[in-house]
RNA sequence: CGGGGCGUAGCGCAGUUUGGUAGCGCGUUCGGUUCGGGACCGAAAGGUCGGAGGUUCAAAUCCUCUCGCCCCGACCA
């Protein structure tokens, strides 16, 4: 069966008459972005080895080892970003008593709907029901209530890397499935002008990772009432563009107010002497943005992955034609693995060093079979050696995406390779950056009319779209309701276009600055 | 919760209309030959056909009841 093809990559198979290949006919595939993007996204997760539906447990995904590693990745360079600001990690029980999920009214009725509740235990009936924690506001809540006492108590700045379940209606993998991995940030201050500046500070890390680390480019932005928190005073988001033209919410931080202070009784006596409620915050990110990564850079070949995220930089393969020519070949290999994988290639303001990760494969398969192997999972970096390397004193180096330097596959002695590998890297990390960054921007729209909206967003059709609002829920209400496109957030000063005063796409109603627009995950 | 679809080997499927005791491709295992863009030959392992009940000499196939999953709509990090 003659293939497709892996987008720009010649597959000379396609000629063989004999039609042999070792694809699986369907199984093997990563359907073409512009054929069917939804299943372009699964296919390049089933083939870089990601996650898998768990299929015995509703809703719920199996992130696999290579999955993980990215997911460690994300935590590992985070976790050092909030503790470089102050932040303890510490741990809160799973199981919520269900009380505790009523007493603050928004956050009840918001949660409601997706809450799995643990009625029996132990044989018998429980007097009272625990929740499974959807967030941990609540039970957060009632142990701030416990330690906090003084103004000299706080701020209280921890975070916990823990698992929630929101029983959603329809799952995809990373972006939204039943049960999902993130951090939850908490903090209690003693004035609302601190717990702002907190909230502020954590989306500027959110921002920071998202573009520093992930390569993500983001919009940060205020979310509208509606798309608010159940029980925040005010939400903060960054939204990342989608290669489909969808955004995603990528990370949120709250501005709770005293709204679960009041809820908990959490006081403490200021400098005055009087007792106040306290001003709190939460922000988290989640394995949602595994699935950001993905379609952010992916192609058509399946996954991309930028230097910072990636669990493997470079392979090594190795080619021989026989015994004495493998044992040569494997040599140089090992060599030239030890040197790379000493390489110190950590972000310079990082506190944790990172070194490059290298593999040899040295399976027994044809080179060319391990090449769409490893492509596939997005390894940035492929060395071929072989016969001629060695004569020559080369490595060929390929780049899993060829930047606009040039293409293909390049010739360089080993000495030149190690001493610039560092700087390919982040020439690649940029190149990455920089082409989401173009693709969202060449991709965004500034609308002014209901016909314009209507043209951009009918179908399934979405881009990122700069409209003015007038600011009404009613109107918010009938956009969604007519074209299936939300307010993705009012953007924080210099993240959308300068502020000018117009006229709601909808409504026609005066409106001081444009919001950002588009269909979301 | 409504509408649609599907459960047969690890994965993808055929077989069901017209009952006759299960097959194909890929993968896997073993042996050999191969190896600069998805190799080939030979041998082998692997299935109580989602489950329960019924009809029949005989059920993957017909009947009844169940369970599960996927897709589409209403909610969401």
């Amino acid at each position: 069966m003659p293939r497709a093809g892996c987008g720009m990559l010649p597959t000379p198979r396609d000629a063989d008459p004999a039609g042999h290949t070792t694809m699986n006919d369907k199984a093997d595939k990563i359907t073409p972005r512009a054929e069917d993007y939804p299943q372009w996204y699964q296919d390049v997760i089933r083939e870089a080895d990601l996650a898998e539906s768990a299929k015995v447990v509703k809703g719920c995904m199996v992130i696999k080892p290579y999955g993980y590693a990215i997911w460690e990745k994300i935590q590992r360079d985070l976790d050092a970003r909030f503790k470089a600001t102050g932040h303890s990690n510490a741990y809160f029980p799973l199981l919520v008593p269900q009380s505790f999920m009523t007493r603050e009214a928004q956050h009840v009725e918001g949660f409601a709907p997706e809450l799995a509740v643990v009625t029996h235990a132990g044989g018998e009936k429980l007097e009272e029901p625990y929740v499974i924690r959807p967030t941990s506001e609540t039970i957060i809540g009632h142990f701030f209530g416990k330690w906090i006492s003084s103004h000299r108590d706080l701020p209280m700045l921890v975070n916990q890397w823990a698992n929630v379940m929101r029983w959603e209606l329809r799952t995809r993998l990373f972006l939204r499935t039943t049960e999902f991995l993130w951090q939850e940030g908490h903090t209690a201050h003693a004035t609302h002008d601190e717990a702002m500046h907190e909230v502020l500070k954590m989306l500027g890390v959110y921002g920071d990772f998202a573009e520093e680390m992930m390569a993500m480019p983001v919009i940060r932005g205020i979310k509208t009432a509606s798309e608010r928190f159940a029980g925040a005073v005010e939400t903060f988001c960054i939204e990342s563009f989608m290669q489909d033209g969808k955004a995603l919410q990528a990370g949120t931080s709250h501005d709770l107010g005293q709204n679960f202070g009041k809820a908990f009784d959490v006081k403490f006596q200021a400098e005055s002497g009087e007792l106040e409620y306290v001003w709190q915050t939460s922000w988290g990110v989640s394995t949602r943005l595994v699935g950001g990564l993905i379609m952010s850079h992916s192609d058509d070949a399946g996954l991309v992955l930028p230097p910072r995220m990636a669990p493997i930089h470079a392979v090594i393969i190795p080619i021989f034609k026989n015994d004495e020519e493998r044992s040569r070949v494997m040599e140089a290999a090992n060599r030239l693995a030890k040197a790379l994988g000493d390489i110190d290639i950590s972000e310079p303001r990082a506190r944790y060093r990172d070194f490059l990760e290298v593999r040899i494969d040295d399976r027994d398969m044809r080179p060319g079979a391990k090449f769409y192997h490893w492509e596939r999972r997005g390894v940035p970096m492929r060395i071929e050696i072989g016969p001629k390397d060695l004569e020559k004193g080369q490595v060929c180096l390929k780049m899993r995406v060829d930047g606009a330097a040039g293409t293909g596959k390049q010739f360089l002695s080993e000495a030149e390779f190690l001493a610039t590998v560092r700087t390919r890297l982040d020439t690649y990390q940029a190149d990455l950056y920089a082409q989401a960054l173009r693709r969202r921007d060449e991709r965004s729209v500034t609308l002014d009319t209901w016909d314009q909206f209507l043209d951009v967003f009918k179908g399934e059709g979405s881009t990122f779209a700069w409209c003015h609002w007038d600011g009404t829920a009613a109107t918010e209400a009938a956009i969604k309701a007519e074209t299936k496109a939300t307010i993705r957030c009012v953007p924080l000063a210099g993240q959308g276009p300068a502020p000018e005063p117009g006229r709601c796409i909808k409504s026609g109603a005066p409106s001081a600055q444009r919001v950002l627009i588009a269909k979301a995950y």
